[in-house]
DNA sequence: CCGCCATCCTAGCACCGCTAGCCATCTTGC
DNA sequence: GCAAGATGGCTAGCGGTGCTAGGATGGCGG
């Protein structure tokens, strides 16, 4: 029984490193670079190890995704716990949000643009995803009025998340930035 | 001469129908099948004959999106001059440029997400691209109140591109759409 | 101790973007 | 009118991709 328990182990011990090397591949080197060959080279196994702990390389990109969405959940809640006045809360998370993606470009990558299907078969991925989207939520709750909070919320993240990826892709001046998004949350986080 | 004109003649219908094949290639059966090999096959020439008109796939994919940006600048154009009232006319520009990263997203995915460096190296992208920012631009003059009028548009067109992106991916109840866009609006067409 | 079984690796498939080099055709100069 | 050169398109192939079939290997249970 211990020696099967060792296994597994083993065996999930390697399934997190191969999570966590394609993560750091990506962030250091940009998804191109993450070839299930040098995944495989980078964990010391052959690539067909790959696909004993994962359909395919998405199915990777999605775990590293799920991670990402874990992190960023925690982001958020820092940046809401630290905050008083309800209009800087505003303020703090969302500039937590959008250093978020600006730290950890290739990780935002895998959460939002890029594995696009697979996070959101599986069930674990809303709860992280959901525990961010409250905090954002909670931020918001004060100046949502007469608007239904969820839908208030996916606007603003709508935003938020308009204004990195726009930025990031060289469509807007790098000038402005702290301006849109203190613009962006002055509309928000406003009564009436 | 006339041989010689004949030949540019063929040559420019040559590159028109490259990058119209690609878009429609896109356009019903996404990027992915838009394949070297497969457009050489579709405009009936061989591989090597891409690589004399644009200098890669992506150059290909960047003259896709640039006819882009004229298509939505072109709806965009469109939309305003209809439009009379002020609200209204932000609303319909909103709805109009949400419509058609709607009915093309393979274009607006070329556009926005892909081919992220190469349009703006060129001269004439930042043209169409800025004739339909003007048309934002223009409908939201009078709501921008002290921001800057760019900064203000920026943040808005920020709203909108999350709005459309995180939606075509799931991120985004289908449900609230319409609520969200409508949102959105408010937020930046109300005066003080 | 031996046969079984799981595990992992080597080798290879079909496809990708891209390019070198040949071959035919068409133009040009005599 | 004809040879020589230039031009343009093609065939074939390179190094890479994600993924997989099938064989070797090493530890386990009987």
């Amino acid at each position: 029984m211990s020696i099967q328990a060792r296994r597994e182990r083993e065996r999930a011990e390697r399934e997190r490193a191969i999570i966590s090397t394609a993560r750091d591949l990506a962030e250091s080197e940009g998804w191109d670079a993450v070839t299930t060959r040098r995944l495989a080279a980078e964990i010391e196994y052959s690539q067909p190890v790959l696909y004993s702990h994962f359909k395919g390389k998405d199915a990777i990109m999605a775990a590293v995704a799920v991670e990402g969405f874990g992190n960023l959940a925690d982001d958020l809640t820092t940046a809401r716990a630290d905050a008083t006045d309800p209009r800087r809360t505003v303020a703090d998370v969302a500039a937590a949000y959008v250093s978020f993606a600006e730290r950890r470009p290739a990780l935002y990558d895998a959460m939002f643009t890029l594995a696009v299907e697979l996070p959101f078969a599986s069930q674990e991925v809303p709860v992280d995803l959901a525990r961010g989207f409250a905090q954002l939520a909670e931020a918001l709750r004060p100046f949502a009025g007469d608007d239904d909070l969820e839908t208030f919320t996916e606007t603003f993240w709508s935003g938020l998340h308009g204004l990195v990826t726009l930025m990031r892709n060289g469509r807007l001046r790098r000038a402005g930035h702290e301006r849109r998004l203190a613009l962006l949350v002055d509309r928000f986080a406003r009564l009436g």
